[in-house]
DNA sequence: CAGTATCCCAAGCGATACTG
DNA sequence: CAGTATCGCTTGGGATACTG
């Protein structure tokens, strides 16, 4: 789908997570669940599905197709998480932020993301380069840039 | 779609966030774009797709219809973040972020981000509850919240 | 202007069966 | 184990026409 995604980096982003399974696969071979068995088991989803979305996901560039041998068994392969992978990392966190506080489960947050070293809860934060932390109803401003169309409605958002 | 969106935070909001234009829509709206034909017109939407987006959003408690009236016209409405519609905000920038740095127009951004009172750029981080600024690669340990569902491949993600 | 109603199409998912 | 191939279904999007 096109929809001004040729000036919208949102609408470009949207495109590559659009679709069902694609940031739950990210989300699984983040937590080391990389192999084709192990993710379809993992996610419940439909084997030919799972081709298609790693396939895809490789050509975006943000999976890498590693292959790998365990002794004794034939070439295999395992699929990892690029720079651009990486990248996304944020926004999954910043979904399961969203999700802790407005999908909740009754029971509490199926899933904890602490900080590695001093085991605190990990969250998102808006911050400016000059170190600001931005409260994101008052502090944000929203200007074209240099990439912007001029529409008649007011450009790009 | 279901995904099991019972067990994961991500999955429920990729579930709000999955379709086409939903993103989209809060970005508009977010920016101030709030009125239906407005919206039509900025996002390129038809307008039956739009109807059912802002019904689908407010049924999720992200957008409120509030009505209003200009003078000499009749009543009509507009839509508006609720809390958990702003609370949106930060993966939408995040997005935007990945997309600017992954998905680039030549021309550089079409759409800038600042701090309303200092005007440098906006970013996302993570930080821990401590106040640590965490690494994305490194810094994160994810742990099985209480609300998790223990599964022979591991539980939830 | 702000929608609703109808109809069609394409894409994505799942189930099942097959392969090296 | 790690996929590919084929199929049918469901959903979301678009076009068009209509309404107060």
């Amino acid at each position: 789908m096109e929809y001004d995604g040729s000036v919208c980096s949102v609408a470009r982003t949207a495109a590559v997570l659009s679709d069902t399974w694609t940031v739950l696969v990210l989300r699984d071979v983040r937590h080391g669940v990389r192999r084709f068995d192990d993710l379809t088991a993992h996610l419940g989803i439909a084997r030919n599905v799972l081709t298609r979305r790693l396939a895809t996901l490789v050509d975006a560039g943000i999976l890498d197709r590693v292959p790998y041998r365990e002794a004794g068994s034939r070439l295999r392969h395992e699929y990892v998480l690029t720079q651009a992978g990486q990248d996304l990392v944020p926004v999954i966190i910043a979904m399961m932020g969203w999700g802790d506080r407005y999908r909740a489960d009754p029971d509490g947050p199926p899933m904890r993301v602490e900080h590695a070293e001093c085991g605190s809860p990990v969250h998102v934060e808006l911050r400016c380069t000059d170190g600001h932390r931005i409260d994101p109803q008052e502090g944000l401003r929203t200007t074209p840039g240099p990439g912007a169309r001029r529409t008649p409605t007011g450009g790009c958002s």
